[in-house]
DNA sequence: GACGAAGTTTCACATAATGGAACAGACCGG
DNA sequence: CCGGTCTGTTCCATTATGTGAAACTTCGTC
């Protein structure tokens, strides 16, 4: 829960008590926030109030308790929609999803962590922040594994750094070794699987998004529960998934270099 | 389009940079976001790169133009879960989403704007512009009207400097005398209604979510077209929406102060 | 291989952030 | 009514940080 010390500058440090703010996940109090992190109260105090300013904070009014402001919902809308797949991906998430009647996970590397940028559940339809913008783990989970499997070495070295093996089940991969071996069946293979790695009972089939340099540009998955499906079942669909990643690239690519100017 | 200059201090700056790339909407260069800034070439080169270093902006690796980074959507999910309405409001606009077969949607204010926090669609679905992070003008929208009119005077000022009066359609109000007239109208009946004020054919019924002390929170509004409904029926609906509204509030309040510490 | 355009680095300088310490309220209990 | 303490706010000399004109390095083009 300390807090993180490698920042550069003063807007890395108005970062870090941002992320703070963020971690706390409640209306949080100066004090409070004093008590958590390493800077001093009058610099503390001037990164809020400078925060606040700018509306990337917001003080409740009655307590003076500190939460994340709107700006950033508003920025993250424009992120949302011009850096993640998402938006282009769309279609061919709720083609899938239609076709399969299953739950569709659209993600990307943020750090070393699978980012769901999007998802589709058999009923509901559009819930961009509910469901978008959580984070997971990337070791024990297939979308995680299958961007994991087409970093180049410099790009996967880094994000293994980030990785810490929690055993959440009996079947999740125990160290970096069993999860480079792992990693080298997906390059082989061309998909992952999650074999009731992260959750019980939970197995999904999972496709890496490749830009024409074969750089992960994010990860698409098929999730199902053990009692639904088989593995075997779930790989007959392997191809459908590889194909609409296809075509997601194809898009992404075009819409980035729209004209080589 | 010229960029903002009221920066105070470094992270000011900042996140001057990170708004001129998300109103750019589309992967930009360094070259181009130097000519719309006022910063000098080098000031601008360092503010990016400590921006991508933070990963609140991300460079494309081939072209190595910059776009927003996948940390503000995360930071924006903590934002909307904690600071924003919906997730609180969720049970309650599902509810009347399903019992009027209406357009449902819920926003809060951001300076002297309507920020759209969780829009539910109608059945039939009727194509707008509004989605949740995106943001809509005050003066002209049942949302906007019915929270401006239950602030303060110094907050109104504040909201009021903020409005442009554009003519969007003949019902639109034209300036600040008509809309404080407005205002003090609503401010009786306790909620609003959006007379084809924003888009013809498009009329809704709006209420504010109040806290206790009175502030507005946020606003709810059932939104609907000329061919499908009148102003009274929309207005035989308005208790309904109150009694929502009321009900928000109070768990909105429960949750703010779950106990005096 | 010379030219211009896009991006990167340098460095003397001044602004802007720093943080210890003093200050102001609010809220007790005595 | 007065001390105590717990929270949040301001001061100000010191110094670290950010500044930006200009020089430099790629890289693609003619």
């Amino acid at each position: 829960m300390a807090s993180e010390g490698h920042s550069d500058g003063t807007v890395g440090k108005a970062l870090d008590v941002l992320e703070m703010v963020a971690g706390h996940g409640k209306p949080v109090r100066f004090s409070e926030l004093l008590e958590h992190s390493s800077y001093p109260k009058a610099t503390l105090y001037r990164l809020l109030q400078t925060l606040t300013k700018q509306h990337m904070l917001q003080q409740d009014p009655d307590t003076g308790a500190f939460m994340l402001g709107v700006r950033l919902v508003r920025l993250a809308h424009s992120a949302w929609s011009q850096s993640s797949l998402a938006p282009l991906a769309r279609p061919y998430i709720d083609a899938l999803s239609r076709e399969t009647g299953e739950t569709i996970h659209l993600a990307q590397l943020d750090r070393g962590h699978v980012l769901y940028v999007d998802k589709r559940n058999a009923v509901r339809a559009i819930e961009m922040f509910a469901q978008a913008g959580k984070v997971g783990p990337a070791y024990c989970t297939g979308v995680g594994k299958a961007m994991l499997a087409f970093l180049d070495e410099p790009a996967l070295a880094e994000a293994l750094k980030e990785q810490t093996y929690y055993q959440h089940t009996p079947h999740t991969l125990k160290n970096e070794a069993e999860l480079r071996a792992e990693l080298e069946r997906i390059r082989e293979r061309g998909y992952a699987f999650d074999r009731e790695e992260h959750e019980p009972g939970i197995i999904c089939c999972a496709v890496p998004i490749l830009s024409r340099g074969g750089r992960p540009l994010g990860a698409m998955s098929l999730t199902t529960s053990t009692n639904r499906s088989t593995l075997e079942q779930l790989e007959a669909r392997a191809g459908m998934l590889l194909e609409a990643a296809g075509k997601i690239a194809t898009h992404a690519e075009s819409w980035r270099f729209p004209e080589r100017v």
